[in-house]
Order: C-alpha cells, then sequence, then structure tokens
RNA sequence: GGGGUCGUAGUUCAGUUGGUUAGAACGCCAGCCUGUCACGUUGGAGGUCGCGGGUUCGAGCCCCGUCGGCCCCGCCA
C-alpha cells in the first residue's frame, strides 16, 4: 500500500521555494495540511518545518498522481516529484511560498496517518483544544507553526548563550546529575541507589556547590546549560523540572557579574531584533520594594506605590491607626483616567488584593465629584489631601492598601501588575530591563522564628554591613540585625520576569562559619551536609561570583508568552504529571525489591 | 495544604424555570465540482452531558461527593 522513500531525497523544504524558482523540477516532502479537491483538480498544502507549500494534482496531465492524491488525509506523509509554477492570478498573500505553486508529477504516500484528536490549526482564531488533550498528544501539538517557533526559538537562544560564554573565555563543563541531598531550600526530587541499599541521591536543584568548586580547581570562567530539578508545585512559569544557564567567574565583583548579564541577554534578544541598553539600571532591593511592592518590577508602565502612612498619622479611624501603630503602612496606586471602576470591578480587585492577605482595598474615584469608600470616616477634607498625595488628578482612580509592609508590598505590587493587565496599560513591544541589587542576606520566618538565607547560603554579605552581621551572629541580644544585613546579590529582571538571580559569594571558611552559625546550623551539622565544600574553601578559594538565568523565562519573554509550557517541548501539567507518558507511574515489586523499597498503604 | 474557574459529539461551544427525540460550527465519512487556499455543494455517521450518589413523576440543569485541566496563595535556599 504505502510506497518506500528509496534513495529519493529533498530538493527543498516546504518554505523556501520562490518566484525564482520557477521552472525546476523539485521533491519535497512534509505533511498533508490540508487538502481541497474538485474533481479533476485537487490541490494539497504541503507542510514541514520551514512552511507551507501548495501542491496541485491535474487529472489531465498527472493522472497517476491525481488518483493517489484521492487516497490522501489531513497528516499524511507524502513525497511530491514536481514543477514549479508560476501562479497566475491566484497568488496567495499569506503563505510566503504563495507565489509559486509545485505541479506534481508523482506522489509518495510515505506513511498514513488517523484521524488527529484535535485540529491542529482552526482557522482565524484561538480556538485550541483543551490542553489536556494537547498534552497526552503533544507530538502533535508540536507540529503546530507556532510551538515550532517557540522550540526553535529556545534553541537558538541556547546557542546564542554558548556563543556568548564561549567568546568570552568560559569553558562549558557538566556537573553530576546524581548529587547528595541537603534538605535546605526546596524539596529534592531522591533517587534511590541500588548499590547502596537505603541511601539516595538527589537531583540538582541548582549546580551551585558544583561550580563554587570549578572556581576552587581554577577553572576561572565556568559556564554550564544546567538542568535543575525542585520537587515544589508548579505555576504558570515554574515547572519541576527547567533549564538555566549557570556560570560563575573568579576574582569577581558584582559590576562584573551584571556586565555578565547585560552582555549575555543584550546579545540573545538579538534573536528578536531587541537592541537592550549596553548598560542597565540599577536598583536596589529596597527601592523596588518600595516604589513597586516588588522585587522584580515591571517597568513597562508607571503606577508606582505611594506612601499615605504621614498624611494617615494620628487618624481616627481604627484600621488605619492600628496598622499604623503596629509599624505597618498604608500605601496606593494611582490608576490614570479609570474612576468609572464600577462597584462590582472594585470588589473584583478586593478579592484579589485578599489573596496577598490584605484585609480590605479601600478606594478614591476622582469624577465628577470626589467618592470615597472612605469618604465617611476620613471626611472630605482628609479625601482631598491623600488624593493629593497621590498625585491623583480628576478621572483618577486611587486604590489603597494598609497592613503589614510584606502585605502592603505583596498586595498592591500584585495589584499594581493585575490593573496594568486589566486596563493594557502595558507596552507589549517594550523590553524594560532592570539589575535588582543589594538583596537582604536573610529572612525572617515567622513560625519558626528563625533567620533563613535570602539567596543561599554561600552568598557574600556585602562589605558595608560585614559590621553588623558580625555583631548579629555573635550577640544574641543583638540577632534581629541579621534582617538588616545586606548580601552581594542581585537579580536580573525584564518586564517583570526574574530571568536571572547570582551573588558574589563567601569565599573566606571564617565568613562562612559564621554564616552557617547566623542559619542556625551547628558545626557538626554543617559539616554533614557541606563538609567538603568548607574542607575545599581551606585550600585557597579565590573570590568568586556568578549568576544563573532562567532559560525557560528568558525564552517566554523572547516568543511573547506567558506560559512556561509553550517553550519546552514536553512539559508537565499543574499536578506534576506527564499526561502523554503518564508519568509519574508505579515501579514492579521486583524493581523496588531490588533497592529495598517498600511503598506504605494507607 | 488552601482558594478560584472550567468539564456536553473527535474539537470549540450553545443548551431557557427541571419537561417530548440534547443542538450549532469545525472536523470525519460518501458523492458532485478545473483555480481553490477558512473552497463550494448534497447527503451521512457520530453523545455514559467527566465519574459516583442523592432529590424528583422526570436531572445536562438542583444537592453532596469525587476525578481531571487551567490560574492563584502557601511553597519555590
Amino acid at each position: 500500500m504505502l510506497d518506500v522513500l528509496g534513495n529519493l531525497e529533498r530538493t527543498h523544504s516546504c518554505g523556501e521555494l520562490r518566484e525564482g524558482d520557477v521552472g525546476k523540477k523539485v521533491v519535497l516532502m512534509g505533511w498533508v495540511a490540508k487538502k481541497r479537491d474538485f474533481g479533476v483538480l485537487t490541490f494539497i498544502d504541503l507542510r514541514d518545518r520551514d512552511g507551507v507549500t501548495q501542491v496541485v494534482m491535474n487529472e489531465e496531465d498527472a493522472g497517476e498522481a491525481h488518483s493517489k492524491a484521492k487516497n490522501l488525509r489531513g497528516e499524511f506523509v507524502i513525497a511530491v516529484k514536481g514543477e514549479v509554477v508560476m501562479r497566475e492570478g491566484t497568488h496567495n498573500a499569506k503563505l510566503a511560498t504563495g507565489d509559486i505553486e509545485v505541479h506534481a508529477s508523482e506522489i509518495l504516500i510515505l506513511n498514513d496517518a488517523k484521524v488527529p484528536p484535535f485540529q491542529l490549526e482552526v482557522a482565524g482564531s484561538e480556538n485550541l483544544a483543551d490542553e489536556s488533550t494537547r498534552l497526552k498528544y503533544r507530538y502533535l501539538d508540536l507540529r503546530r507553526p507556532q510551538l515550532q517557533h517557540n522550540i526553535r526559538m529556545r534553541a537558538r537562544a541556547v546557542a546564542a548563550i554558548r556563543e556568548y560564554f564561549d567568546g568570552r573565555g568560559f569553558i562549558e563543563i557538566e556537573t553530576p546529575i546524581l548529587l547528595k541531598s541537603t534538605p535546605e531550600g526546596a524539596r529534592d526530587f531522591v533517587v534511590p541507589s541500588r548499590i547502596h541499599t537505603g541511601k539516595f541521591f538527589a537531583l540538582p536543584q541548582s549546580p551551585q556547590i558544583l561550580k563554587q568548586l570549578t572556581m576552587i580547581s581554577g577553572f576561572d570562567k565556568y559556564y554550564q546549560i544546567a538542568r535543575c530539578f525542585r520537587d515544589e508545585d508548579l505555576r504558570a512559569d515554574r515547572q519541576p523540572e527547567f533549564t538555566q544557564l549557570d556560570m560563575e567567574m573568579s576574582f569577581a565583583n558584582q559590576e562584573m557579574a551584571y556586565r555578565e548579564i547585560e552582555g549575555m541577554f543584550g546579545h540573545v534578544f538579538k534573536l528578536i531584533g531587541v537592541e537592550l541598553p549596553a548598560q542597565w539600571p540599577r536598583m536596589t532591593y529596597a527601592e523596588a520594594m518600595r516604589r513597586y511592592g516588588s522585587d522584580k518590577p515591571d517597568l513597562r508602565f508607571e503606577m508606582e506605590l505611594v506612601d499615605l502612612s504621614s498624611e494617615l498619622t494620628g487618624t481616627d479611624f481604627a484600621p488605619f491607626a492600628s496598622v499604623l501603630e503596629n509599624k505597618g503602612e498604608i500605601k496606593c496606586i494611582t490608576v490614570k483616567g479609570k474612576a468609572d471602576h464600577s462597584r462590582k470591578q472594585l470588589e473584583e480587585l478586593q478579592e484579589f488584593v485578599k489573596r496577598y492577605g490584605a484585609g480590605a482595598l479601600a478606594w478614591i474615584k476622582m469624577g465628577d465629584e470626589i467618592t470615597s469608600s472612605l469618604l465617611k470616616v476620613l471626611g472630605e477634607s482628609k479625601i482631598a489631601e491623600l488624593a493629593a498625595a497621590a498625585e491623583a488628578e480628576k478621572g483618577d482612580l486611587v486604590l489603597i492598601v494598609a497592613g503589614k509592609r510584606s502585605v502592603v508590598a505583596a498586595s498592591l505590587g500584585a495589584l499594581r501588575v493585575e490593573v496594568a493587565k486589566r486596563e493594557d496599560l502595558i507596552d507589549r513591544t517594550a523590553y524594560r530591563p532592570l539589575i535588582v541589587t543589594e538583596f537582604p542576606m536573610f529572612e525572617y520566618d515567622e513560625e519558626s522564628d528563625c533567620y533563613a538565607a535570602a539567596h543561599h547560603p554561600f552568598t557574600s554579605p556585602m562589605d558595608e554591613d560585614l559590621e553588623k552581621f558580625t555583631t548579629a551572629v555573635n550577640d544574641d541580644t543583638q540577632h534581629h540585625l541579621l534582617g538588616e544585613v545586606r548580601a552581594k546579590a542581585y537579580d536580573a529582571v525584564i518586564n517583570g520576569y526574574e530571568c536571572a538571580g547570582g551573588s558574589i559569594r563567601i569565599h573566606q571558611k571564617d565568613i562562612q562559619a559564621l554564616n552557617f552559625k547566623a542559619l542556625g546550623l551547628t558545626v557538626e551539622k554543617a559539616r554533614e551536609r557541606f563538609g567538603f565544600f568548607l574542607d575545599a574553601l581551606e585550600y585557597g578559594t579565590p573570590p568568586h561570583g556568578g549568576f544563573a538565568a532562567g532559560v525557560e523565562r528568558t525564552c517566554m519573554i523572547l516568543c511573547g508568552t506567558e506560559n512556561i509550557r509553550d517553550v519546552m517541548a514536553f512539559p508537565k501539567t499543574a499536578s506534576a504529571q506527564d499526561l502523554m507518558m503518564d508519568s509519574p507511574g508505579e515501579v514492579d515489586t521486583a524493581q523496588l525489591d531490588e533497592l529495598g523499597i517498600g511503598i506504605r498503604t494507607e
């Protein structure tokens, strides 16, 4: 039934024939994207990764090919021998190959295909099939031009990254995937060992320690396109398995790291014709939190947070008064020209901020008359004062949140982005990078009343804060000062996405010991987990630092998508399953026995 | 762990106050058609309304539970 390929070779792809090729005898191969049957005349849209070419079968001059075409169905794989012919008055402006068509003299049916479980392309719409269906048949979904484009863009981005670092004298070094679990940070994926029953490897959350060891080994400049694994819940921009560009360099300070961030992203973004600035703006973490309520602010729009705390000092309104008493704050954003928000819209926005722990969302509408949810409790003149502080003019909407500092930042910061999306305030053609500097060294965890490493436990404190750091660790009464210690840690942010993060590391064992102590790790515990690394630090470790960039997040921006699955060939669902291969799956008991593992069922 | 939302034909969706035989478009199958490219046209097939239970004379619709997709909070050194 089916034809054999034999020695037949393609002469062109389905996307490259042009007017200049008219008259050539060609061989094309690809998938049947569409068939239009006119009886004695049949048209096929032949698709491959490069594009679509129209193939014509005419009963009069290619009877055999024409009758064979009767059997063709969507997604059949065929080879077409024929001649490139100019289209006369029927060119198709939608196709790159639309000036020509191929008149088939012979068709080979290389393979047939079942009717796909969903239509690969629905004309003129985004009515794609349900994602679970598409994920089950991911190999079919990947045939869609959009995903073809994204996956190829990703390949080009990775190639550009390699090109950049190779050109800068960095050495690509592969580090092991089977590591040792270090129960800090994210949950590990764990791999049992057959040879060492009862013992486990862990998959890398990042090659952090290993890349630092390459500095101790004297490689000076390291990079790797590294697969990382974190057993945490997923998000639209988070998968349990992802790829990062990991780099490290010796004798480095922060500015040197920033230059590599700027250089690498600058090189990569040329792929989409975007010229990022040679030097990115810098902003401290504290300033980002104050102005945007976020450590990854989207700078494509304004709407900065304004502090109303001083205007409300001494207020009688009990909720605000108690917030200020408890060192909280009251802040707002001003939405230009949106005083016409309905009660329903405002309620939706209130529901939105409540997700971040905000108690309520107060508002001022600068309509023909000024109205506000706070009018009764604060009075007209105070409302006018707040509006003035918020720089709200006639027609504007002011949205106010009061509460703990962390809650106000999180809720208003998120609201700022949400409102910008809803009101279409974001310039989709803009790319606004930013380097956020001086991250805090520690994060306070209320539950355990402990300080945890904000970045990771090998991050160097800022020289300026070294004294404070030492005091905080060695003087129990000054422990709270840990919250004020800043680290030589930084993030690269583009359009509100954290694309890279890094730090200058600790290279002196005394400071590393101090840091473990700050984190509540005893010497014994630290040795148990990182002993090999602490040993290494003692053999002449150069000052070093680096960063890791999220390959998927970078590609999301390059491809203009908000979903990480759009830039991964075989992603997992929000519940961390692969619907195509149905993983994770069970293993048979023989396999478990060999590993000395039993499954507890309850 | 929590919240929101969706689940009806292969696909995308509609389905009134709970009421006869659950509809449309695309796709699919068969025929006709010499210039289509969202071809047209004639005819046809295709349904466990996610699953389980309940209320009712009667459930796609109401109630309870459950499973799955997506999004969010927590989490993500």
